[in-house]
DNA sequence: TTGATTTGACCTAA
DNA sequence: TTAGGTCAAATCAA
């Protein structure tokens, strides 16, 4: 993650990550890292995620995640059901309860600001807003964001959390090629940690 | 001393 | 052949 003075660190999603490899991407400004779960050794998890600075914003990083923790060291979460993979499961999101504000806020210190602006570009999405950092990948379809959520989302939390300005972000999940999500992650430049 | 990061080399798919 | 992804030795930091 970014921040005013340039400097970048991991986004805290709860898992522990180890970088493995950067890359200089053909087209593109900033290299691309690659981080690899590391209990990958010890208990085998294949979980990777790949970090790069965006042209546009270097204070964007597209963050793209690729396979499942099957490690048992992601964050500890609230626990609902999970819906069955590649299905989008509209009663959970009725039966979980959303992230109060306090929690949220906290949760957005401490790890990051998602924005989640001009969703629906693509359909179906999901994302959920995590109660605690990020954990296993299927956490991320445990909530249907509502089409009023980034409207909700700006007015509790910005400014100065959010910037509301940019409009290109994505989140897009394209479980048929692989299990990966790939999200944007936009940072005020007032954004304090 | 140990674990994490860096970085050039290597592998592979297009 | 090239670009993206991974490996692994060297280096760094706690």
């Amino acid at each position: 993650m970014c921040t005013d003075d340039g400097l970048e660190g991991s986004v805290d999603d709860g898992h522990s990550w180890r970088k493995y490899g950067q890359k200089d991407i053909l087209g593109a400004k900033f290299p691309r890292s690659y981080y690899r779960c590391t209990y990958r050794k010890a208990e085998k998890c294949l979980a990777t995620k790949q970090v790069q600075r965006t042209d546009a914003n270097p204070t964007v990083f597209d963050i793209t995640y690729k396979g499942e923790h099957t490690c048992n060291h992601h964050a500890r979460l609230a626990e609902p059901p999970l819906p069955e993979k590649h299905e989008i499961n509209t009663t959970h999101h009725q039966q979980l309860s959303r992230p109060n504000p306090g929690e949220m806020l906290s949760n957005l210190r401490a790890n990051l600001a998602v924005n989640t602006s001009d969703f629906g570009a693509t359909d179906p999405y999901s994302f959920s807003f995590p109660l605690e950092p990020f954990g296993i990948i299927e956490d991320y379809q445990q909530l249907h964001l509502p089409n009023d959520f980034d409207d909700e989302l700006l007015q509790v939390y910005s400014p100065p959390l959010i910037s509301p300005g940019t409009s290109d972000s994505n989140c897009y999940t394209d479980w048929d090629s692989s299990p990966s999500l790939n999200f944007t992650v936009y940072l005020d430049h007032d954004f304090k940690f």
